[in-house]
DNA sequence: AATTATCCATATCGATCGATACGAAACCTG
DNA sequence: CAGGTTTCGTATCGATCGATATGGATAATT
């Protein structure tokens, strides 16, 4: 689980495991996981194949690091807009424009990993598509947690339904990742995020906890 | 261009070319482009790799002809939609609820073809991936036109964006196809579809865009 | 019946896929 | 330095990829 592992004895690595880990991510986030061969992974990674297999086992424990990897390093903008202490509509605001821009960044693939990673998969790679929805549906649990307590609040009317409409903002997420691919740009998609903003139920007219912000 | 070709001599087909190739799209539509193999579309068109090979030339042929059946067959409820006698709202009600219909048809893949076929691709199945987002680029620009003709005959506000909001619906469109391809229910489907009908601008109380609230 | 054209079935093709065997090289420990 | 351990570079593995060569079979045409 430690990515400093201790050398107790050997020939030390000439080259950067967290280097190669990051060519590897964005190859597997601009090609999904099966059209990324070993060839391109060797060239981007800068490394021979038993150089790779050492230091990542297979290709499916490669994709797996990159994924996590990938949680850590491009979309903290999730975590953050949902844990942050300001107001529900706030918060799905500065998740949807944090989507805009982590779907557009210069320099990197368009669109979010989750969704490109291996939306659809050869029977062989369906465990890696199975993962990948594992990540999509808890990006989703995690706005209907943030909507119920939202809801719970007040800042909601308590009729809505949390998982209805958090599958409308995490569809919405997975249709700006789509949009992103094809070449929209974080101006765009920020309008985008803006227009959908608009399904969500007028606020601040009822709300137990009053001023929260 | 006609498929009932003329057999000017020689053995004729022990086969159906249609049903073969609903075979094949319905594999694709499961399993994209480059995730279906040949032996995959053998086994299910039920035919050798030189009968496929002469009815439909190579892989990638065959998936276009794949696309313009599944476009014939399986999404007609979007033209239908967008032309049919009705408010701009209306028209847009159908097609969101057309969507969540088509993308959970029982027996059917979840999704959309023109989104699953290959989002992510090889190098080498690039032009597949490009035909597709042209596919996706040509929807979102038939509601950009739906959209243009509602706001001019006072449906939508004068100073509404189409292209704009016209990225909005085909996004949420997008996204409702990758919930389907992540189990999503018709049900769901069309609570989302009703969601996202929500941000669209009050319609009705002005025709001449006066009022504009 | 002879000719011509197309399709069928079998057996594979070369290229690429992900993954390794092998032995030399480079570090720690004793 | 000797022993142990790990990574290095080179070469290549068997499996699968998309695609075909070949020759017999079946039809319309002459």
């Amino acid at each position: 689980m430690d990515n400093s592992e201790k050398p107790r004895g050997g020939r030390p690595r000439a080259f950067d495991p967290d280097r190669a880990l990051d060519a590897a991510m964005h190859l597997f986030w601009e090609h999904g996981y099966e059209a990324t061969s070993l060839a391109m992974l060797r060239e981007a990674m800068g490394l021979t194949p038993p150089q790779i297999y050492n230091a990542f086992t297979d290709k499916e424990t490669l994709f797996r690091k990159a994924l996590t990897r990938y949680h850590q390093t491009e979309i903290g903008f999730a975590l953050e807009a949902l844990s942050a202490p300001v107001s529900t509509r706030e918060a799905i605001r500065r998740l949807l424009l944090g989507a805009a821009e982590a779907y557009s960044r210069p320099g990197k693939p368009g669109g979010c990993l989750f969704v490109s990673g291996a939306l659809a998969a050869s029977p062989q790679a369906q465990a890696i598509a199975d993962e990948l929805r594992t990540y999509r549906k808890a990006s989703e649990a995690a706005i209907a947690d943030r909507l119920a307590r939202g809801r719970a609040v007040g800042d909601l009317p308590a009729g809505l339904s949390v998982e209805g409409f958090a599958k409308y903002l995490a569809g919405v997420m997975n249709g700006m990742s789509i949009q992103a691919r094809d070449g929209a740009s974080v101006e765009e998609l920020r309008v985008l995020a803006q227009t959908a903003l608009a399904a969500l139920p007028a606020e601040g007219q009822n709300q137990a906890a009053s001023s929260k912000e």
